[in-house]
DNA sequence: CTTGACATACGAATTACTTAGTACTATAAA
DNA sequence: TTTATAGTACTAAGTAATTCGTATGTCAAG
C-alpha cells in the first residue's frame, strides 16, 4: 500500500497558494488563475478544492450561487508543517544539515545572508 | 495525468540513505536494515533497488551470486537536488523564505545558529 | 543426485493522486 | 417560457508509487 501524504500534495499546494493570496476565492477565481499557466478543467479545480475542504484546509460558504472558499489555517503554519515533514524525511529530523546546505550550496544571495545574520543576532 | 517525481520518492530515499551509509550493499543488506524498523518483503526491496538502478541512482555488478549495488551520485548532490525541488515547489524558487522560516520557527538550536553565523562570515 | 537456501525475473495488485466527463439544478437572458 | 449560462454532485479513469507473490535458476551440503 502506498502511504498517504501527511502534508499538502503538489497540486493541493498550488491551489492553496492562490487562495492564501486572495483571502477567499471561488472555484472560478482559482480556475482562471491556474488557466493562465496551464490547461486544466474547471471540474478538476472543483474536485481539488473539495478535497482540500474535507482535509480541513478550506472551509466554504455560499455566496450567491457559488461557494466562497477560505483558508482555515494561516499559510505560515501550513508551510511550517511542510518544512517539518521535509526535514524529518530527508534529514531524519534535524534542521542543521539543511541550513548548512543552504548556506554552502549558495542557494542564498550574498546580501540575504547578511539579513539572516542580523535576524539571528536579534533572536539571541 | 499525474506528473512524475523528478527527485527521489520517500521509499527510494529511505533506501538510498542506507546505501550511502554503506558505500555499497546487496539487496539482503538493505532488506535486513529495513527489517529492523518495519515489516517488508525481500522482493519489495529488490524491486525498489532495480527501480533506483533504472533511474540512474544505483549501479550494480555481480558479487558471487548476488548483485552488489553502489550509488552513482554522491549524497550531497542528490540531497541538493531535493532541496532545490522543495524550494521551487513551496517557495517558487527563492531560498530566503525557507531560511527565515528555519530561524524564526526555532527549528534550529541556539548554539547551531552561532555555527551558521560563523559559516557565513567565512564565506564572505 | 537430491534437497534446501538464496538469488533474480516477472507480473500483478493496491492505494494515492490527478484529471476530467456527464448529469443535474438554478438563475438570467431572450 | 424557452434557452443559455454557470454552478455543483457524482462518477470514473489513468498514472505513479509501493508492495509482494510465484516462477525459475544456481550453488552447496547431505
Amino acid at each position: 500500500m502506498r502511504p498517504k501524504h501527511t502534508t499538502l500534495t503538489p497540486q493541493e499546494l498550488e491551489i492553496m497558494k492562490l487562495v492564501w493570496q486572495r483571502e477567499s476565492a471561488t472555484v472560478r477565481d482559482i480556475y482562471e488563475a491556474l488557466r493562465e499557466r496551464r490547461k486544466i478543467a474547471y471540474t478538476t479545480v472543483m474536485t481539488m478544492m473539495k478535497i482540500l475542504e474535507t482535509k480541513g484546509y478550506l472551509k466554504k460558504r455560499r455566496q450567491d450561487r457559488a461557494f466562497l472558499y477560505r483558508p482555515t489555517r494561516p499559510k505560515n503554519q501550513v508551510i511550517g508543517g511542510m518544512i517539518r515533514e521535509f526535514i524529518d524525511r530527508v534529514f531524519n529530523g534535524s534542521a542543521e544539515p539543511l541550513l548548512v546546505h543552504l548556506v554552502k550550496a549558495r542557494h542564498i544571495r550574498e546580501k540575504d545572508l547578511q539579513g539572516i545574520v542580523r535576524m539571528i543576532e536579534e533572536i539571541k
